[in-house]
DNA sequence: ATGGGTCCT
DNA sequence: AGGACCC
C-alpha cells in the first residue's frame, strides 16, 4: 500500500472535509490501482472498463427524506415544554438519538447515559425510547403524507425513497420550471467529510469553502433536461418537508438525485432542516472518493473482504472487474458484484418499491442476565407476549391478517462469549388462540427445546416475533372497533408492572431527575392530567393528528373512513397564512396549487393529485 | 450497544 | 435457522 494513498484515505473521512476535485486527483494518481490515461484528473477518474449505463439519460427524480434526531422530535412533540432544551432519547444505557440542542453540548448518538449527564448535568432531558409506539405512529403519518408525491419506500421509521418521476412529468408537461433549485446543489467545489469515524456513509458538507454559492442556484434558460427535471424535483422535495413541517410539526432533510444510492448520500449533506440536490454528471466524481462502505450493502464484513483485494474507495473498485469481486466478495453472486461495480460509479439501477404492511411483528427486550424458565416465563406473562399481542391486534385491525408463525430468539452468556452477535431462533405454528397463557406457554416451550437439557442458563436478550401472515377477517358485526373477542380471546389483563425491572435487568442509576424516573406513558399523562399514573394498558396514538386509517384500507373501494381523509385536507388547509407569507414565491405557489388540488378532489373535479392517484 | 426491521442462503 | 445488512 503506498503511504500517500494511506495518509489520503486517514484523513479524508474522518475529521477534515476534503474538496472533492483535489480528493480525487490525488486518489487517481496514488490509487493502488492503474488507471489509464495521461490527460487531466477527469480522464483519470475513468478506468474504462465498465460501460456506462444508460442512468446519466434517465429520466428518474428520486428523493430521500430523513426526519432529523426522529425519536427526539417527536418527544418533543408529546411535550412541548421540552422545545429549547437538549433532549436525549434513551433505549437501556445509551442515548440513541438526541436533539441539536443537544449535540451542541457535545452529546453524541449512542453516547452512554453517564457520559452524557457529565456532559450536561443541569439542563439534559432525557426520555426512554424503548417503546417504539408513538415512533410508529409517526412515522406511518409521514409514509401516508409522502404518497400523494409518488410511490413511497420506507426504510425504518425515518427514512423514505418517494420516486417522484410521475409528477415531475407531469409538472414539466404543464410548463412550470423554477428559476432556481430549492436548497443546496452539489457541484465540484463542494466538499465532504463523514459525521463520525464510525459512519463513512453518513456524509457531511465540509465546512471550509464557507460559500453560499450553492444555495438556491438558478436554473439558466440552457439547462439541460435533467437540471429542469432535478429542479423541479428540489421544488417538489421542498413541499413535501413544508408539508411534514406544517401538517406533522417534523422537520426533515432531504436528497434529490436519480437515483436511490445518490439521494441518500447527497441528503446528508445539509443538516438538519434543509436539503440537497446533485445532477448525475457530477457523480462519478462525488462518488470516487467515498469509501465503499457508502455503497448500500456494503457492511462492516463486505468492506473488510474489499479491503483484503485492496479496495478502499469506489475509485478503487471501478478498476476490478465483476469477476474479482464476484470471487473474493460475493461469494459467486455475480449479480450483487455486478450491482456494487455500478454503485461505484453512482449508477443505481435498484428502484423505488414500496414495502407494504410489515412482514414480522416482534418485540424483544435485553436483560443483564435472565436466570431459569420461571423468571423467563414471568417476563413472558407480563410484558413481552401482552406488547406482541397488542401489536397483533392492532395489524389485524388494519390489515385483516393473523400470523401463521411464532419465533422465539434469544442470546445467553455462553453464545456471548463467542460471536457477541449471535442468536439462536425456533419456531413453531402460531397458536390458534391468541391469548397470553397459550403464546407464552408456545415461547417456553420453544425455549427447552432449545436450550436442550440446560437447567442453568443466563439469557440476556429475548425476542418473540410473528410472521407469515395469512388473510384474515375478524367477525363482523361486532360494534367494538377492534377484532373480537373471539378470535383474540380473553384480552390480557395485566397487573400493569413492568416485572422486568424488579429482576436482574441492566438498570442504571438515573440520579435524582425526577423527570429519568417516569415512563413515557407516565410522562404523557402527567403532561394532560397533571398526575403520575399506573402505567397504562393501551397507549393509544396522539389524536389531535390527521388519522390514516384509510391509508390502509384496501385500494379500489371507497374510502373506508372518509372522516378521516377531510380531516386531513381540512388541516391542509389551516396551514398558517402569516408562515406561508414568509415562504419563498414558489414555496407559497406550490400551496396554493396542492391545496387547490386538494379542495378540487373533494368536490369531485380532479386535480392534479387525484389524477396521480387515479392512474393507480 | 438498542429495538426493531429486510432480504438472502 | 441463521447471516448480513439497514435504521
Amino acid at each position: 500500500m503506498d503511504g500517500v494513498g494511506e495518509d489520503y484515505r486517514r484523513r479524508a473521512f474522518a475529521e477534515e472535509p476534503v474538496e472533492l476535485r483535489r480528493a480525487a486527483n490525488e486518489l487517481a494518481t496514488t490509487s493502488t490501482t492503474t488507471l489509464q490515461g495521461e490527460a487531466g484528473w477527469c480522464d483519470r477518474l475513468y478506468p474504462l472498463q465498465e460501460p456506462r449505463t444508460k442512468q446519466d439519460v434517465s429520466k428518474a427524480v428520486v428523493v430521500h427524506l430523513d426526519l432529523d434526531c426522529f425519536y427526539a422530535q417527536v418527544e418533543e412533540l408529546l411535550d412541548p415544554s421540552l422545545k429549547g432544551k437538549p433532549v436525549g432519547v434513551t433505549q437501556k444505557y445509551l442515548v440513541v438519538t438526541c436533539n441539536y440542542e443537544a449535540r451542541k453540548a457535545g452529546i453524541t448518538k449512542l453516547m452512554n447515559v453517564k457520559e452524557a449527564m457529565r456532559k450536561c448535568p443541569s439542563s439534559l432531558v432525557l426520555r426512554s425510547g424503548e417503546d417504539l409506539t408513538p415512533y410508529r405512529s409517526y412515522s406511518r403519518k409521514a409514509e401516508a403524507l409522502l404518497q400523494k408525491f409518488g410511490p413511497v419506500e420506507r426504510l425504518g421509521l425515518d427514512e423514505f425513497f418517494v420516486d417522484v418521476q410521475a409528477l415531475v412529468d407531469e409538472r414539466l408537461a404543464a410548463g412550470e420550471v423554477p428559476q432556481h433549485f430549492r436548497g443546496h446543489l452539489v457541484g465540484s467545489g463542494t466538499s465532504v467529510r463523514a459525521d463520525t469515524r464510525f459512519r463513512p456513509q453518513d456524509l457531511r458538507s465540509g465546512a471550509s469553502s464557507g460559500t453560499l454559492l450553492d444555495l438556491n442556484p438558478p436554473v439558466g434558460a440552457e439547462a439541460t433536461e435533467e437540471e429542469r427535471r432535478l429542479a423541479v424535483g428540489s421544488v417538489i422535495a421542498a413541499t413535501a418537508r413544508g408539508e411534514l413541517q406544517q401538517l406533522l410539526g417534523l422537520r426533515a432533510s432531504a436528497g434529490i438525485t436519480v437515483n436511490k444510492l445518490l439521494s441518500k448520500l447527497v441528503g446528508g449533506l445539509h443538516k438538519p432542516d434543509d436539503q440537497t440536490t446533485m445532477l448525475f454528471k457530477d457523480a462519478d466524481l462525488f462518488t470516487a472518493t467515498l469509501p465503499v462502505r457508502c455503497i448500500k450493502g456494503v457492511g462492516a464484513l463486505t468492506e473488510q473482504k474489499f479491503k483484503s483485494i485492496g479496495v478502499h474507495t469506489c475509485l478503487d473498485l471501478r478498476a476490478k472487474t465483476v469477476a474479482e469481486i464476484s470471487k473474493s466478495v460475493t461469494k459467486g453472486n455475480q449479480e450483487l458484484a455486478k450491482f456494487f461495480h455500478l454503485c461505484s460509479w453512482g449508477i443505481d439501477p435498484s428502484r423505488v418499491v414500496p414495502k407494504g404492511p410489515p412482514k414480522t411483528v416482534s418485540v424483544e427486550d435485553s436483560f443483564k442476565s435472565l436466570e431459569g424458565y420461571e423468571a423467563t416465563m414471568k417476563v413472558l406473562k407480563s410484558v413481552l407476549v401482552p406488547d406482541l399481542l397488542t401489536r397483533l391486534r392492532e395489524d389485524c385491525d388494519q390489515h385483516q391478517r393473523r400470523p401463521v408463525t411464532l419465533t422465539v430468539t434469544y442470546r445467553t452468556m455462553r453464545m456471548r462469549e463467542k460471536k457477541h452477535f449471535a442468536r439462536k431462533s425456533l419456531s413453531c405454528a402460531f397458536p390458534r388462540a391468541m391469548d397470553t397463557p397459550e403464546v407464552s406457554e408456545a415461547c417456553l416451550a420453544l425455549l427447552r427445546k432449545g436450550l436442550g437439557g440446560e437447567a442453568v442458563f443466563a439469557m440476556t436478550l429475548l425476542n418473540i416475533g410473528a410472521s407469515r401472515f395469512t388473510d384474515f377477517k375478524p367477525e363482523t358485526g361486532s360494534r367494538r372497533p377492534t377484532t373480537s373477542v373471539a378470535t383474540f380471546k380473553a384480552f390480557d389483563v395485566r397487573d400493569g408492572r413492568r416485572i422486568a425491572d424488579g429482576l436482574t435487568m441492566k438498570r442504571r442509576n438515573y440520579g435524582k431527575n425526577p423527570s429519568l424516573l417516569l415512563s413515557k406513558q407516565q410522562t404523557r399523562t402527567l403532561a394532560s392530567t397533571g398526575e403520575i399514573p399506573e402505567p397504562a394498558e393501551s397507549r393509544a396514538t396522539p389524536s389531535s393528528l390527521p388519522s390514516i386509517q384509510s391509508h390502509f384500507r384496501s385500494p379500489g373501494g371507497r374510502p373506508s373512513q372518509p372522516a378521516a381523509g377531510r380531516r386531513s385536507a381540512e388541516v391542509g388547509l389551516g396551514i398558517d397564512m402569516e408562515i406561508l407569507k414568509e415562504m419563498p414565491e414558489d414555496v407559497q405557489r406550490e400551496y396554493r396549487n396542492a391545496l387547490g388540488s386538494r379542495k378540487r378532489a373533494r368536490e369531485g373535479q380532479g386535480g392534479s393529485i387525484r389524477t396521480f392517484f387515479a392512474k393507480k
